[in-house]
DNA sequence: GCAGTCACG
DNA sequence: ACGTACGTGACTGCT
């Protein structure tokens, strides 16, 4: 293989780094009182670009002087003049940055009259001819110049570890020159920041025209003559000396005199014993917590060896897919897929295997179709670790295949675990267990720089690493659920939902796109309508979707009174502009026409774009290990939120049908489920009582709490009133929230609450045990033991620890009730089977399940679910199921 | 990428 | 005295 030279522009990567995270200078400084701002951007550069690359030769080449003292200061003195004096943040770091480098296993370069370029160009030139393949690094475009076919730039293009780089055909097609040319092009237009004139009134663009025509200036002054007169040829003919002297001192050196040879310049790795002290005096924990997971994981031995763990991984052809009936009954498997959405995004690779035989992998996915791997995956007695189970069941089902027996997914055991900075990445989770993986941004990049490298076996060599890791973390992963008493919640619960769910975001919902479509006709014209008078009303054309515009309009130009401000400005939210729709009629027009705009944007437009076209279905993807109390989300689109409230909303759902003709939507929903559980977990028997009774709880609610006896009706307001303190309990109650909700004063709403503590006696009790329990173990725990940490409880903040406060009251309700739902769901889906019933259970939304079934089942249907969801758990207190059927999912109701 | 707004339970 | 209801996701405007 060809050998590697790296060669790195110090200063200009310095320089960019102390900026890169300029605004975090008065953050970042060490208990020595350092600043470390430019010191954790050029680690970060290190650790990201250069660690990974694993050169031969490397170099770190430092500028000797400013420059002033280089040939260059001797051919035109105000070069580099004018420049801002070095700020001192930036300067106290230059020692240590060149530590940090040595440590890093590179060498440092200056030499007394050369520039850092100089020491790169010559260093370029003898490398290539040495044979070495040469990669330079930088923060200035001028060295795009070195570029030739064994030497690319690299050039930093955002901070400084995003980098474009710069090979004679990139340079050819982003400029139409040739890597020499560039000095031409900086002959013409001089350089400002060093200082020293060019041509007048030439910018790049002339330039580069200029170059396309004349290809160097040489040549183009040998033939200025012809060129027809112009204020160009005019200042050409002027700037001639200043061109020709530009262009020398833009050149850069190749043939200078180094004082150090190529073969005094071995990368020598990292020297971590050294490098972990280095860290520590500058307070760099994240560097030494990451040091420590690889040194625990195995992947640093002592201080001299690479950083990755060796892992082999054979690559699966035609000819050696029997390999993996060796593999055993204990394997790891990973299907890799170019993004996030796994209904549709490509999937580039796939590996299997274990530390004991091996693994093997491809950028193939159609070799799991081969028997050979088939029978493997599909074996329940071969069990598997996988990361996000869910999502690897999907991928092989695109492929037509059904993974069994897959028992350890980590994604779900450290969400259990702890629900909180969980960002759904093996990377960072593996962190928790001190093991380390290369993140995916590392290998892949991210958002638009995406890319598969080109290298297969840096892919596979990614996936083996991560089965690797996934095999080593089960057994500590497994341990700590039993520690948290969480097996059954994993093995019960979220493991078999993730197969339930797996089916349903699969099999998607049918939509009726004419239907869709047509809504989104009207409501255009609805929206056109009221624009048009809301621009009479207002005197002037402005956007209606600006709160910013709006806010001005509202309260400057027309002077309406200010009701709420936001931390930029007015608030224009509902609550504000109904309380001044009496005022001005455009009010009224406003919240019209956001509400219809909102409509169309989200769920007409919004829908539209994510029906797949093959199936006309869309299929969201629920999320299983996100939030923070135990339900599911749903993305790409959510289908939680469709609308229901208004009736023009409501119409949405109008287009969600069933797949089949003849069949129908179904929908069951849990009455007062966070209620009900609330009644259990506190044990109070008034409340208890009420739901044994079989009453409306909102008016039992407003009986206590308003004193009724049992003959006085209870008026609506009461109703709306004791419905809202029935919310506030919920929530972890405050007079002060309760009192803005009902627009009454805080005296009063903290009446209402004591009342309703006087007549709910146990959940008074229990509201004041769950705030100290979770202050005493630092978690709350629901009926399932799913655990939410709250480590703000014994903030000095009153802020944060009143939130902690109020999610500790309301996790363990919300969670319990999402613990239900998902226990019904996989007894549901049982049920089905077991009965073999034709119904599919599509979607769910908190405390309902939305199915489709042919007609004739759906009576069977009602009385199955309805008995399965009211019997999923055993409270103290009855589960009310309510149930209904139709055409559509709005007639479902 | 954040803030504001609004859709749902 | 302090100052907010709990949990989500998508779209628009703006820096």
């Amino acid at each position: 293989m060809t050998k590697k030279l790296l060669l790195i522009d110090g200063n200009s990567l310095a320089f960019r780094a102390f900026y890169a995270m300029y605004n975090q200078l008065d953050r970042m400084i060490s208990h020595k009182g350092l600043h470390t701002n430019a010191l954790v951007a050029f680690n970060n550069f290190l650790d990201q670009i250069v660690d990974p690359m694993q050169p031969d030769l490397a170099v770190v080449a430092w500028d000797a002087a400013s420059g002033k003292e280089t040939f260059r200061g001797d051919l035109f003195p105000e070069y580099k003049d004018g420049r801002s004096k070095t700020p001192s943040e930036f300067k106290e770091q230059f020692p240590y940055l060149r530590e940090m480098v040595a440590l890093h296993g590179l060498r440092n370069y200056e030499q007394a009259g050369l520039e850092a370029d100089d020491i790169i160009g010559t260093f370029s030139r003898m490398g290539e001819q040495a044979g070495y393949s040469v990669t330079i690094i930088t923060g200035d475009q001028d060295l795009t110049q070195l570029a030739t076919e064994k030497v690319t730039v690299n050039v930093t293009k955002k901070g400084v570890t995003e980098i474009e780089q710069y090979t004679p055909s990139y340079i050819m097609e982003k400029f139409g020159l040739k890597p020499l040319q560039i000095i031409e092009k900086k002959a013409l237009t001089g350089d400002t920041s060093d200082n020293y004139p060019g041509v007048t009134k030439v910018g790049e663009k002339t330039a580069l025209k200029l170059l396309a025509e004349y290809h160097d200036i040489d040549n183009l002054y040998a033939h200025i003559d012809d060129m027809k007169q112009s204020k160009l040829k005019e200042n050409l003919i002027k700037d001639r000396e200043a061109a020709f002297c530009a262009r020398q001192l833009a050149t850069i050196l190749t043939d200078a005199t180094l004082e150090l040879p190529l073969e005094e310049i071995e990368y020598r790795h990292i020297d971590y014993d050294k490098l972990v002290l280095f860290y520590e005096d500058l307070d760099f924990k994240q560097q030494l917590a990451k040091i420590k997971a690889l040194q625990k994981s195995g992947q640093i031995i002592g201080s001299q060896t690479p950083v990755e763990k060796v892992i082999n991984v054979v690559t699966l052809q035609e000819d050696n897919l029997q390999a993996v009936a060796m593999l055993g009954n204990k394997i790891a498997v990973h299907i890799e897929m170019a993004g996030s959405n796994y209904h549709i995004d490509d999937m580039i690779g796939f590996v299997i295997g274990s530390p004991a035989t091996g693994y093997y992998g491809s950028r193939d996915v159609s070799l799991l179709q081969r028997p050979e791997l088939r029978s493997v995956i599909e074996n329940a007695a071969i069990i598997k670790n996988v990361f996000n189970v869910k999502a690897q069941l999907v991928l092989f089902k695109r492929l037509g295949i059904t993974l069994k027996g897959a028992e350890f997914d980590f994604l779900l055991a450290a969400y259990l675990l702890d629900t909180t900075d969980n960002d759904n990445e093996l990377s960072t989770l593996a962190q928790r267990f001190d093991f380390y993986v290369t993140p995916d941004e590392d290998i892949y990049g991210k958002g638009a720089k995406y890319a598969v490298p080109e290298e297969t076996s840096r892919v596979l060599v990614h996936l083996a690493h991560k089965a690797d890791v996934l095999m080593q973390l089960e057994k500590p992963a497994f341990a700590a659920l039993q520690d948290h008493e969480q097996t059954h919640l994993y093995t019960e619960i979220e493991l078999p939902l993730a197969h339930v769910l797996a089916d349903m975001e699969y099999r998607g919902i049918k939509i009726d796109q004419t239907r869709l479509r047509d809504i989104g006709t009207s409501l255009e014209e609805r929206i056109n309508a009221i624009k048009e008078a809301i621009f009479i009303e207002a005197g002037e054309v402005f956007n209606i979707n600006s709160p910013k515009q709006l806010g001005v309009l509202l309260f400057e130009k027309m002077g309406l009174p200010v009701i709420k401000k936001t931390k930029t400005g007015y608030s224009t939210a509902v609550d504000v502009l109904e309380k001044l729709a009496s005022q001005a009629p455009i009010v009224d027009h406003i919240l019209q026409y956001r509400q219809l705009a909102k409509l169309k944007s989200t769920y007409v437009e919004g829908l539209l774009s994510v029906v797949h076209e093959k199936d006309s279905k869309i299929h969201t993807r629920f999320l299983q290990t996100l939030t923070q109390t135990g339900r599911l989300s749903s993305i790409d689109p959510n289908l939680q939120n469709i609308p229901m409230r208004s009736e023009a909303g409501r119409q949405i759902r109008t287009a969600f049908v069933p797949s089949q003709p003849d069949w129908q939507i179904f929908g069951a929903d849990y009455s007062q489920i966070e209620l009900r559980v609330l009644a259990h977990m506190t044990g109070d028997k008034n409340m208890q009582q009420a739901f044994l009774n079989g009453e409306d709880i909102h008016a039992e609610t407003a009986r206590a709490v308003f004193g009724l006896d049992d003959s006085t009706p209870v008026d609506a307001l009461m109703r709306r009133t004791a419905k809202a303190v029935n919310f506030g309990i919920v929530y972890g109650i405050s007079d002060f929230g309760l009192a803005n909700n009902l627009g009454i004063s805080r005296a009063e709403a903290k009446r209402f609450i004591e009342t309703y503590f006087k007549e709910f006696p146990q959940i008074h009790e229990w509201m004041t045990e769950i705030k100290a329990k979770a202050h005493e173990q630092g978690f709350v725990e629901t009926i399932a033991k799913r655990r939410r940490y709250l480590p703000e409880i014994s903030s000095k903040n009153f802020n944060l620890r009143s939130f902690a406060e109020r999610t500790a009251m309301n996790s363990p309700i919300q969670g319990s009730a999402a613990d239900i739902i998902k226990i019904a769901m996989i007894k549901v889906a049982e049920a089905l089977q077991e009965n073999g019933m034709q119904a599919r259970m599509l979607l769910q939304v908190h405390d309902e399940l939305i199915f489709e079934a042919p007609t004739d089942e759906i009576e069977e249907l009602s009385e199955l679910i309805t008995r399965v969801m009211d019997s999923a758990v055993v409270l103290d207190v009855p589960m009310l199921v309510e149930s209904h059927s139709g055409n559509t999912w709005y007639d479902a109701k």
